[in-house]
DNA sequence: ACCTGAACACCGTTCAAGT
DNA sequence: ACCTGAACACCGTTCAAGT
């Protein structure tokens, strides 16, 4: 036995981290693998099969918690998404496929309603890709120019500190929507 | 004078229209256009950029409204999102490179604070993509599924209910922000 | 200013064939 | 069962050159 679906999966997240989701081609994890492009499809049927059991991977910590609150298990799950390079995308587009019968979203359901677990769950997919988004952007310096024909004032934030900010931004949004299910 | 940047962005709608985002390439931009491929980098410096402005576009009829209720703007944010084939994603991607500075985050943080505005955004765009996901995956397997003599029984979910429900599914997640916001 | 033609360095996926 | 080798039909982007 040579490699097995595991392996594909561990060296695909292990490119995903070096080179990011957009470098992650089937062609460079059988690179990783030291093995041709076309063996990968022995172990898995496509890539967007493959980047679902990644983002199983990724959120794996999440579903082993035993936590039963709900503020604790978005944090961790933006936590474990944040883990990884582009993890917040890969895992947004994979369950996207599957929303109303994720594991976790079943487990929030339990605890506030399905109405409040998928609120807090988008939520949390949402503002863990806009900070990957953005942190890499930042860290790119190819951040977008604000609308054209206006200048900030005084009232708007500076953009250099908004991604330091978006942690603490993050749990306030949370709080809103735990008090409005309260 | 032939083509302009205008142009190109509703070539490049009119492919997104017809082909969803992944088949929205430049080439078949440029085909779109009867123009070579090379020809677009004279309106647009790359793809990317090409889509920030489509998401601009797909925006557009909200930016324009002059509506000053929170829910409605989300409402009519997540209509205009969702009229245009794959909307969602090329909105919430290109947004999020400039999360805090986008004209509609502006507009809400004016009625309801900045943190608030970002939670109803993100919480928007996760719903409008994850809508969109899967209708498209309800279309698809709508041509693969129809099992003759098969009949679905009471364990499953019925289809055609699912999709209707996310729209309410939607305004009772906005109501839930709302009510923690007030 | 706007476009062509050709090239470069890539993709995902399939499939017969090897061991 | 697991993999190679070769191919197919694509990508985004650059660049000299045309008009």
């Amino acid at each position: 036995m040579r490699n097995t679906r595991a392996d594909v999966v561990l060296a695909a997240l292990r490119v995903l981290q070096a080179q990011g989701l957009e470098g992650c081609s089937m062609r460079r994890v059988a690179a990783e693998l030291e093995v041709q492009p076309s063996a990968l499809y022995h172990h898995v049927p496509n890539k967007q099969h493959l980047l679902a059991l990644m983002a199983d991977e990724i959120v794996d910590p999440v579903t082993a918690a035993e936590s039963r609150d709900p503020r604790l298990l978005c944090i961790e799950l933006r936590d474990a998404m944040l883990a990884v390079r582009d993890g917040a995308d890969v895992v947004a587009t994979a369950t996207a496929f599957r929303l109303g019968s994720s594991e976790i979203e079943e487990r929030i359901a339990e605890l506030v309603g399905s109405d409040g677990a998928r609120t807090l769950l988008l939520y949390t997919f949402g503002h863990a890709q806009s900070t990957q988004t953005h942190r890499q952007a930042e860290a790119f310096g190819a951040l977008i120019d604000p609308p054209a024909g206006r200048h900030r004032d005084d009232s708007e934030a500076e953009p250099a500190a908004m991604s330091s900010d978006l942690d603490s931004s993050f749990e306030r949004g949370l709080d809103i929507i735990l008090k409005g299910l309260a």
